[in-house]
DNA sequence: CTGAAAGCGCTTACAG
DNA sequence: CTGAAAGCGCTTACAG
């Protein structure tokens, strides 16, 4: 184990202070050039390694960020975490990840070590509509920046798509374009205001056509138990729906894996999709044009999130001041055949048919 | 933006040394329980967060362990990291997420950043064979464990999955129990030993079975381009099998990614799976039983090796002069109807038909 | 058991 | 521009 060098070893190394060294490693002014390459040579000839705390403790901030999901094994959030990640070492910036699992408590534990790593912002997917230990971050004057949900207030930066639009679009071409009447959604709605404001979008599309019902089937106090919210918990739920004597002719799922549960129960009920209940969800997955069927959804424009709100991170870093900003990107309606609409239900190219919902930015 | 509470202002609360601080909230011994009890409450009271920057200058060891993955977007890697993070947890630690993306640059830059941030460990999925900057972490005394692949030389503890064993359980069955003559193969080799592992699988099954023959498609340096790795790439590289004169009856694609893309390639050439090609693949996905058809796998006991990987990394935190230990869980062969067995190709119940590849422990 | 004090490796006013 | 020195907030030998 070889010791470890310090910036006193480098001075000596190039004959300079280590106010010096300092200064020329951290790209300030205040050296002469000559100075700077002198001690960018010591550093290179000993292999100087740096030390990431010490200047963290005497900066009082450090070169991290933090990045806080409710559950980093949906495709969804691990997308976005490979493009914070690529982004926050593009500004020589670590990422501290933590995974909430939805629970409020946890949040507010890793939300809290992040102010213990005096990091320099956060992103957060927030577990919950209230503020809560968001507010403490705040206060203690580190940047955050909300994706895909909104909590109460308008004191944070957000970046989400427009959830309300896609799902309501989704259920309008169901309605209009295939004639179904009795729709049903199933959503976990405990995760906060992104599947709230889903199914009000299903609402909102049914309640716009008269004579068409809603059925509404969601997860509530089960969604606390982690292990229940895969397969077994989202293909229940799904069966809940497809069970009822009057059963929906049409199925609203309120994210990816809700629609991977919702097309296993209706294989469980030994039912066809499209033909005996259609089926259309919110996010898409690389697989789901391959799934049989091939799934109708509302895709979320996942590269433009995760780089609005890396952007909106680091500028709110450099003007921690400035007024909080919400912005809402447009889902894209991908067309499939899960729907009823014909093309990519077996072999042959998939033409998937695409428009994108309204796009609405509030300064 | 509220002052920063330090020791000392605990201290002065319970009219106490900031030592007997220190002992009381890291649990040390040195102090009674009245006293410890004492600390406790005046730091409730005051809302004291604690500054784990400068507890890891002091200490030399961040509470922070470090996990380097090739690629966060492949759900086997994010359902690591999603177990890493809570193991992580339990322990204190805070995770560092790094990605990769199969660049050995990248990664030698990571590590370094892992050293700078004295993180009391590592899990990392190394992108190359040679230790490289793996070495550099060791002589920084800094715990090191790999995952997925191995690495030259024996000094890294190890865990993965029976990459050999499965692949070849699945071109067995290929050939014993479905008759193909003539297997095809889709890889990315560069990634590092794994992937040649699975192809090993492949050759070796064939070569035991006289009269079978084998074609090998790797996408070789194009891997290199991040970009193309994804659909695309991996489409292109199974629809050059496809498009040969003399075609494979069979395909065995390397991961995951490769499975979809063969799908995509299969359709895209308007043949169908199994009736025309047959296909199976390395990894199991959440979605692979739905897809149409539904896909034979070797699937990874993901949860076995993530709790393994984190159990051998704190056990060498703890006793950093342990001989190096390579595990090998078995793969788990699940039949669907890719490969041409029956059943749940169309709708109803899916009955996987699942055996596993043996155990292998070397101490 | 308890506390005074040194020190981890940086950065940054301050003086020259 | 350059350097001497203080100090960020902890932990830990050391003395009592």
């Amino acid at each position: 184990v070889a010791k470890r060098l310090t910036y006193a070893d480098i001075a000596r190394h190039a004959g300079l202070s280590t106010a010096s060294v300092s200064r020329a490693l951290s790209n300030q002014p205040g050296v002469t050039e000559e100075v700077a390459e002198r001690v960018r040579a010591s550093a290179r000839t000993l292999g100087y390694r740096g030390n990431r705390a010490a200047r963290a403790l005497r900066r009082q901030r450090a070169d991290a960020i933090g990045l806080v999901v409710s559950d980093i094994e949906n495709p969804f959030f691990s997308s976005i975490a490979r493009f914070v990640e690529e982004q926050a070492a593009k500004h020589g910036d670590a990422v501290l990840l933590c995974n909430t699992g939805e629970s409020r408590e946890q949040e507010r534990r890793q939300l809290h070590m992040m102010m213990g790593e005096n990091v320099s912002g956060v992103i957060v997917v927030p577990s919950l509509e209230e503020p809560g230990a968001l507010l403490e971050l705040q206060e203690a004057g580190i940047p955050t920046v909300l994706v895909d949900r909104r909590v109460n207030g308008d004191e944070f930066d957000t970046v989400m798509v427009d959830h309300y639009g896609g799902a309501r679009a989704l259920v309008e071409h169901l309605i209009l374009d295939h004639g179904h009447a009795h729709i049903g959604t199933v959503t976990v709605i405990t995760s906060g205001t992104s599947s709230r404001e889903r199914l009000r979008g299903c609402r909102e599309a049914v309640a716009a056509h008269p004579g068409v019902r809603l059925t509404e089937i969601d997860a509530g106090e089960l969604a606390d138990d982690r292990r229940r919210r895969t397969t077994e918990l989202t293909e229940g739920l799904a069966l809940r729906l497809l069970d009822r004597p009057d059963a929906p002719t049409a199925i609203f799922a309120g994210n990816n894996v809700l629609s991977l549960g919702a097309l296993r129960a209706v294989r469980h009920a030994r039912l066809g999709v499209p033909e005996d209940v259609a089926l259309v969800g919110f996010d898409d997955e690389p697989s789901f044009d391959l799934l049989a069927p091939p799934l109708t959804v509302a895709a979320q424009p996942i590269a433009q999130i995760a780089s609005t709100v890396t952007e909106l991170l680091y500028r709110r870093v450099a003007e921690p001041d400035r007024g909080a900003q919400s912005i809402v990107l447009p889902a894209e309606i991908r067309l499939r055949a899960s729907c009823g609409c014909p093309g990519a239900h077996s072999a042959g190219r998939t033409a998937d048919h695409t428009t994108s919902t309204e796009e609405r930015t509030q300064p």
